[in-house]
DNA sequence: CTGTTAGCGCCTTCAG
DNA sequence: CTGAAGGCGCTAACAG
């Protein structure tokens, strides 16, 4: 039924061995001979058998890229990139080509593993995990040691948008540097005179969320130990207890605009409302909205990442900018090996502020 | 090195044959026995040899979600709802999980190609894919052969979101009402009694741009058919040349930003303009804001696919829903055999019109 | 219910 | 540069 090698073997007269070193193009062949080759495979329509090849040679041309969320541009840039910076390279049709491959975890540590299971299983050339990790212990354990068993079955392991993991197993890590992000816009906004920000951070028990509101409150920090000299420029005192001013949501829009009410409602005096993404501060901003303030006159909002439609927001959103795209084609060429990973394996990828119309001033009391 | 079935056999004091009929669950085993190999699994560490295990069975759990751009929420919803339904109903670890996987083809017909290829390698369990299709004759041709070759090698072929393709080769297909939802948002603007329509189309040769412009143009023609009568109830009659109220570009902002300004310059008097999808909306109303003009007092402006920053935009954004995540869902069913394909094969999904407050009636002249 | 026996289709030494 | 032979790890009939 289906034809195989021998089948095209047969077809140009050489022996099955010929054809696969054509097809591999990894020997030497006469030109005259691989020309007969290739016009028979042509001819039967040959398709390799994956399974088969990556049996008989211990390695598959599978990639898998993990993401939390397929639906969130966020992850949607980096695995795009990554998946082309991988796919390329292999001119025409059969050549070595890699399948890259977006597995969606949902953010569940559970699908995370599985799906680190099921490459495994198929001997995966490379794994990319993008994103921020979840910090529970035990799944950190369990991740570890997944990734050590991918790892020494030759299986090259890169990290994108993830902080770096003890332990040997990765060959190359992306961190972004959100804490510096988380600073640098709750500075931007100290600079603006807002002292009472509102917080709507990510999930709980992630890095990422950990890092931008430590970056935040490190900031905030600063202010309140420079004391009253720097403090009065502001409107008034940092306030003592940041966990009352900080709700912790899901990376969703609904998120950001039940937490605005419910801090607003918790603090009238607000002045500002620093959103986990993008995403979330436009709930946010719907949220202020439909309290009948104005942005940034009665309050400023801010996001992070800068995703494509955030400059479009209206007020345009101020907000940190991180490089997914070139993240992801980083990602993807370290993990093909057409990169040399970064001294110490670990490189940081910078965040910049992006400071638009959402932001401003705050009013006069 | 690695630890094969046959060191778990040994290892459970049972033949291979029987830790493989464990293992996929698919054959009487003694609980007792059972047992005994689950445990041998688990200290072993054993991983089953996917490649091997593919091979043998001439099938593989691979099932393969081709996308146009991944970075487009359209796109991930249905593709992340489609992972899921086809992912799930595995319970615990091992069992016959499939591994679905997203492959982003950038809109390019040789990589949507070469992935169909890259899939067939692997023996893919199904595919499924999603979005408009192009309308190249060659490529179509191109397709339907690779599609056949699929579906005969045993792969289920889904299509999600994509109009019918003739030949036996897919199992169900899913199309959305595109030329529907056109008619029907043109027919809000007509009823508020826009009458000069500008149109920011998607990419040329694409049957989701196609359709989508039928339908806006129909209700157009049905203006114009019905004469001074309907007409004079809007804002003058209803320009001949579309054409030249048309312009195509790419599914991004920059596209209807561009467009926008240029629909303009051709024609100042234009009332409303109509976007390919959300995101080049967003970029038609930056445009429209910065030449002065509000939004919708002066421009009306409209989306397509209500995407979920729709509603957040400013002013909210009428648009036609698409239930992506549904489509999704059926469509993993599917191809998963889970359900049963619609009669004939295909099932047309409803577009509704989301009239919100970026459309008006146009200003009195 | 469980063991035995053959391959699945290809790659990779090893000769020539 | 090319052919011959063995085996990768697993599943699928068959027996028992």
């Amino acid at each position: 039924m289906t034809v195989t090698l021998a089948d095209v073997a047969a077809r140009a007269r050489v022996s099955p061995a010929t054809v696969s070193r054509v097809l591999n193009g990894n020997y030497p062949v006469a030109a005259s001979t691989r020309e007969r080759v290739l016009r028979a495979v042509d001819e039967l329509d040959y398709v390799l058998n994956g399974p088969a090849s990556s049996l008989a040679a211990a390695t598959s041309d599978l990639v898998g890229i993990l993401v939390n969320d397929i639906a969130d541009p966020f992850f949607g840039i980096m695995a795009g990139a990554a998946q082309t910076a991988i796919g390329e390279g292999a001119s025409g049709r059969a050549g070595g080509e890699k399948l890259a491959v977006v597995c969606n975890t949902g953010g569940s540590p559970e699908r995370e593993l599985t799906y680190l299971t099921l490459l495994q299983r198929q001997r995966a050339a490379a794994v990319v995990l993008t994103g921020g990790a979840l910090e529970d212990p035990a799944h950190i354990a369990a991740m570890s040691a997944k990734l050590a068993r991918l790892a020494d079955a030759g299986t090259t392991v890169v990290l994108c948008g993830r902080p770096p993991m003890s332990g040997g197993a990765v060959t190359a890590t992306l961190t972004f540097d959100n804490r510096g992000g988380g600073r640098r816009l709750a500075e931007h906004l100290i600079t603006l005179g807002h002292r009472r920000i509102g917080y709507v951070a990510g999930p709980a028990e992630r890095t990422t969320t950990r890092h931008r509101l430590e970056g935040h409150r490190a900031a905030l920090a600063a202010v309140s130990a420079a004391g009253g000299a720097d403090g009065g420029a502001g409107t008034g005192p940092v306030p003592d207890d940041q966990d009352r001013l900080t709700i912790h949501g899901p990376y969703d829009r609904r998120s950001g605009y039940d937490a605005t009410l419910e801090l607003l409602r918790r603090d009238p005096d607000l002045t500002a409302i620093v959103a986990a993404n993008d995403t979330v501060a436009l709930g946010a901003c719907a949220a202020v909205r439909d309290l009948g303030l104005r942005i940034p006159e009665d309050v400023s909002v801010a996001g992070f990442d800068d995703l494509p439609f955030s400059v479009d927001a209206v007020p345009a959103l101020t907000t940190v900018r991180l490089p997914l795209h070139e993240a992801g084609v980083r990602a993807g060429r370290l993990a093909m090996g057409k990169e040399a990973p970064p001294p110490g394996g670990i490189a940081t990828i910078g965040a910049e502020l992006m400071a638009r119309e959402s932001t401003a001033p705050p009013r006069k009391l």
